[in-house]
DNA sequence: ATTTAATCCTAGTAATCCGATAGGAATTAA
DNA sequence: TTAATTCCTATCGGATTACTAGGATTAAAT
């Protein structure tokens, strides 16, 4: 299951690439227009923002902005660093692997095998599909 | 991320599809060669048992066998018992659908319209995919 | 009958994670 | 100087996860 920290993201993430032409956009206001609580938005727009994905701007009619034009920001990123591994199993996963326990043998683990399937097409869709698809 | 309940159990079904001209096997035995907590185990194989997956005999000599034979038992079943939603947020499952709290109108959500076709791809995986394809 | 070996059942529990919340510090514009 | 914003750290209740404990029940073998 998605965490909320992760929908919360991508929601946020959304209102800011149709609003990328009005310049800065306020925690306060996507926090009401999506029905966000504020602070915990806050901490995910920061961890965007350490992040490289989002730019931000302090103090009195500051704000955050996108960094890069939405079309290049691609479901991979933003499922990574939000919710992590897009695998279901560690042993599957790219960018966060770690051999099981209870595994002797990856190559001969039915679960491996089933669950290779699995994220070889959800990565397939989180690669092709960026910020701009989610807009429209 | 899959629960170790999930791999458990359906590591546990592959050792039963594999033998499944030998009999019954007791949990003791899947417990030893899949290094897996024996009690853990036995509530995992409780609950396939009272969900139709599995039967069982008791006392000496007893054990579990397979109620079905593997090619007739697809992942779906497997999935839904022991980890719940196959979907990613509740709104876009089939078995476990749920409104969400924030979203004034899912055809509108951007994350719905993805996790909507991340949820189609795997899914397609899953009932296509039977204990017998894993055994190989 | 008794012992042994298995499943069945209910509860509890330590650790971790999740979804926030609290309370300010730092920065900037008006 | 004030108001409005991001930035930062810490905390916290509740839920979930991965077990564990302790026995009750059943059935075969002796």
């Amino acid at each position: 299951m998605l965490s909320k920290k992760t929908k919360y993201g991508i929601k946020a993430l959304v209102h800011l690439a149709r609003k990328k032409d009005a310049g800065l956009v306020q925690i306060s206001v996507i926090s009401k227009e999506e029905n966000i609580s504020q602070k915990f938005l806050e901490s995910i727009m920061l961890t965007l923002k350490k992040n490289g994905i989002l730019g931000s701007k302090k103090g009195k009619g500051g704000g955050y902005y996108l960094l890069k034009d939405p079309k290049d920001v691609p479901m991979t990123d933003v499922m990574r660093l939000l919710e992590g591994p897009i695998a279901m199993v560690p042993c599957v996963s790219l960018n966060y692997y770690e051999k099981c326990d209870d595994c002797p043998d990856e190559n001969a683990c039915a679960v491996h095998n089933v669950m290779l399937k699995v994220r070889d097409n959800t990565l397939e869709i989180f690669r092709n599909t960026t910020l701009a698809d989610l807009t429209n």
